[in-house]
DNA sequence: CCCTGATTCGC
DNA sequence: GCGAATCAGG
């Protein structure tokens, strides 16, 4: 593919439009965002509008929301509420985050507020934003709660062997 | 890891 | 002029 001068112009509008060099290579076609990078480069048209603000607008993954219908509805002082745990069993092939749904917010603690009484079962990714522990009442010096313990005790499932690219 | 634009440099 | 490779960053 060569810079026609009707890809040059639709390279300059998709540009203008704040575009991403790889969605305007796509839209294109034949040329990779190296490709558009270089040719905005040359064409002198380097700066933009604000379109760099955040490097990847990536796209929203729609919440759950099924989890979330089923938390309890606690009222008054959560803090102080008896823990209130869905009575679902927990299917050996779901993941930990639809659990993150059915944990109030107000139990949920850092690993500074982690105590020999508090459930140790990590919630999201570690140094992520919204990673936080179950914070449980833990039954008798075990680890986690009731509840993440019939799941950390499970018999192994089998487990996704990857294997790392490159 | 995903992604972004910027730059370099052999072609 | 072109763009892959690389760099620097979110």
């Amino acid at each position: 593919m060569n810079w026609t001068d009707e890809r040059v112009e639709l390279l300059k509008k998709l540009w203008s439009d704040g575009l991403s060099a790889s969605q305007i290579a796509a839209e294109l076609g034949g040329v990779t965002r190296n490709a558009v990078i270089g040719k905005v480069h040359r064409l002198g048209l380097s700066g933009r509008a604000k379109a760099v603000a955040s490097a990847a607008p990536r796209a929203r993954k729609p919440r759950p929301a099924a989890a979330a219908s089923m938390r309890p509805v606690v009222h008054g002082n959560t803090a102080l509420a008896p823990v209130i745990r869905p009575v679902i069993e927990p299917e050996p092939e779901e993941l930990p985050d639809p659990i993150a749904n059915v944990i109030p917010m107000a139990e949920r603690c850092t690993i500074l507020d982690l105590t020999e009484f508090t459930c140790r079962w990590p919630v999201g990714e570690p140094g992520k934003a919204d990673f936080f522990y179950c914070g449980s009442r833990t039954k008798t010096g075990l680890p986690y709660c009731a509840y993440h313990s019939r799941i950390a005790y499970q018999p192994v499932q089998d487990r996704n062997r990857r294997r790392v690219a490159r």
